[in-house]
DNA sequence: CGAGGCCTTGACCGCGGTCAATGCCCGTGG
DNA sequence: CCACGGGCATTGACCGCGGTCAAGGCCTCG
């Protein structure tokens, strides 16, 4: 498990391993049932995730309590409630576990903590928000540019271990359609 | 002008006057035309602007020519077409003066260049970053869980400037409606 | 084996887009 | 200074994508 952070860490900065077991020693191990509910609506975000294995999905509910999906994130990738972790202010965001999943959590403030304790810790956060940003951009393009079909097309494509991976009800979620609409594009092609 | 821009790191990061002749050395400033194209697609996104006075649009144009406003900037922010400002991939997105405007421009090179130079600009870059993901993700939230009437009636109360100061067509653009049904929605409120 | 959740399919409908006509404002040139 | 033309806003008529509601079948798990 430790190893898969090293990894993750690795792919933007080069740390010593005595600069990782600093980093490490921050980070706890959590296990967590199908469905748990990591954060609830109106709690501030304070802890970011590393998962190990399994996969979080971080999501909106409308006035009607529809869900809007935001975000899917699976093993060796790293997830939160990002607005409200930043912000501090209470989340507009759930974030679930769609599947059995193991992860890494480090708190709001030992996250920030390292920030100054380590300066290359402040690249490993740049280069984390950059993906991030880009990730939110790409996604927001596909929404206002795409129809229902090009937004699964684009995902078919882009992101399949969604598709495979989850059930059509999460995918639609996703997608910010209806169940019974995904359910009649998936017919046609 | 520079003066502007002092204000606007200082949000983020203290400088020192040293410190601050070293950063506005890299800025060079530049004064465009309404309507003037800065970045056209297809292109990189080799600059990011401080803009001093004005307006610049960032926008994508789907298959069928209809335009979309990803973002609108003002005098005292900073913008650019970001993503591909990150990834150093061929733009999606236009960017284009809305009015008369002068801004103090940075090369993607001196940008990157001084994260190395000055340890504080990585901080200063993550805080910018922080925000133009906040927002990003704002407005992805709007369009997952908001009909037409209830984006419109919160942008009258985020952001009243954009509906003040640009062009109908403008403001439906920034919201992905029709200029006729943003039309509508202002008789009846 | 029963119950509940998920997927599929059909019928219906409403939001918002498209097309078209008209009016208004403003910049430009004769 | 006025005449003209082009871009923008408004309004009406129409329509299609995708949502909602409902019924039925299937699978999973207790």
């Amino acid at each position: 498990m430790s190893q898969q952070l090293l990894s993750f860490i690795q792919q933007s900065i080069a740390v010593s391993q005595e600069e990782f077991d600093l980093i490490l020693a921050y980070f706890k191990p959590l296990k967590l049932k199908k469905n748990h509910l990591l954060l609830d609506y109106g709690e501030t975000s304070q802890r970011i995730f590393f998962i190990t294995s399994g996969c979080l999905r971080i999501f909106f509910i409308n006035d009607d309590g529809q869900d809007a999906t935001r975000h899917f994130a699976f093993e060796n990738q790293m997830a939160t409630a990002l607005v409200s972790f930043i912000t501090r202010e209470a989340s507009g965001e759930f974030v679930q576990a769609m599947e059995e999943t193991e992860l890494l959590s480090i708190t709001h403030e030992d996250f920030y903590g390292l920030l100054e304790l380590l300066p290359k810790w402040e690249k490993f956060y740049r280069c984390y928000l950059e993906m991030a940003y880009v990730t939110s951009t790409r996604r927001l393009r596909s929404f206002l540019t795409l129809d229902s079909k090009e937004k699964y097309q684009q995902l078919l494509q882009e992101n399949p271990r969604i598709v495979q991976r989850l059930p059509n009800k999460m995918v639609a979620s996703y997608l910010n359609i209806s169940q019974e609409t995904l359910s009649r594009l998936k017919s046609k092609v």
